[in-house]
DNA sequence: ATCTACATCAATACTATTTCTTGATATAGT
DNA sequence: ACTATATCAAGAAATAGTATTGATGTAGAT
């Protein structure tokens, strides 16, 4: 296999991805292959660091990332997780060309397939039909972030779990539970205490 | 504590080890406030990667980066360790503003202080100690690096590996043996047996 | 005032990953 | 042939990461 063809096999779920939302011609595959670069990251590895400016769209093709906020008390909150299919980065440190007060590092290795801001405007100009097929992007986010806060303002840790687990089946049991009570906004300990009940229940 | 004091506290032991050398008026402990950033990078995290052009000059406040060379078999070779009150960047990279040929990489999480190119010009303009400081600095490195050498082209790696006790002494118990071994240039497997022949003939 | 939904702390258990050791066998240079 | 070293594979040991449990505490709702 030679060096194109490697790419290609790469930026290959990115091009599905696309097509699946709105199809693309040849040109604008061949856009994307030039204008999204693969990059492995390693567990724990930070993807952006609070302070940085965001300079990334990624895409993730394997593994997972998380973006979260350290707070005051040195705490992490978990804003996101993103696994297999899932767009991550932090859009308003992104856009606006300012130090991000978020961090993104992943949990596991994970191969990302990003786009540089240059890139994605460039992107913009030369194939306006990525206008869109990022307007589309980002509002299937911004739905499931509005999800995400109903759930929290409205719900008891024990219900906001089960609707964790019912969203993204996989990840509940992918990832370690400390990252999830960490998404979840309970302690680990207390997140373990529901799980029991809930395999008592079922017994 | 507020953001400054934070700042000035993480900032003190570069200080403190200019001072060491040539000791600085507050102008210029204002200057190197300014321009050197922390930052942090987590264990197997890549401070520099083949390809890009190193950008940083790293003074390590703690933890232990390595400088290491990939050949064509994939096989490691470590050129250089740097744990606390030690520098390290490409400097070939760095000066030439050419793609590095070596990596960088954290064998611990490692709190770096860290000036750009640009900003390393500056501060040889406005304070032009810092000539002197960063050529004292280079020296020592330059010497090390020449003793080193000399070790290479003359000894058994039983013989490196005692110097390299004996040089790094804190640094020979803190790595694993697996990087004392890349760095020595001998495999994990025959420096075990070496340390084996120590131990035996001690008792 | 007490009940519910959570937190905190500490100890322990469990699991996975990393590191080290050992034996067997091979090779290149003196 | 001997010495210094490598390679490969298996297993042991050490360390780090994750999960569970008990005891105790607290704020807000009823």
């Amino acid at each position: 296999m030679n060096r194109d063809d490697l790419l290609l096999k790469q930026i290959q779920p990115l091009l599905d991805y696309f097509d699946q939302l709105i199809p693309l011609n040849i040109d604008e595959k061949l856009l994307v292959t030039e204008l999204f670069k693969p990059r492995l990251y390693r567990k724990r590895q930070y993807v952006l660091q609070e302070g940085d400016i965001c300079n990334q769209f990624n895409f993730i093709v394997r593994g997972c990332l998380r973006m979260y906020k350290v707070d005051d008390k040195g705490d992490i909150h978990i804003i996101q997780f993103a696994a297999e299919n899932w767009w991550l980065s932090n859009i308003g440190s992104f856009h606006d060309r300012k130090p991000s007060d978020l961090n993104i590092d992943a949990l596991e290795d994970t191969m990302v397939l990003q786009i540089s801001h240059e890139n994605l405007l460039s992107l913009y100009t030369k194939a306006p039909k990525f206008d869109r097929i990022f307007r589309v992007l980002i509002e299937k986010s911004f739905v499931s972030l509005q999800q995400r806060l109903l759930q929290n303002i409205s719900s008891t840790a024990e219900e906001r779990y089960l609707t964790f687990q019912q969203t993204y089946t996989e990840l509940s049991t992918r990832l370690p539970q400390t990252q999830i009570a960490s998404f979840l906004g309970i302690t680990p300990e207390f997140l373990s205490r529901l799980r029991n009940k809930q395999v008592k229940r079922k017994s």
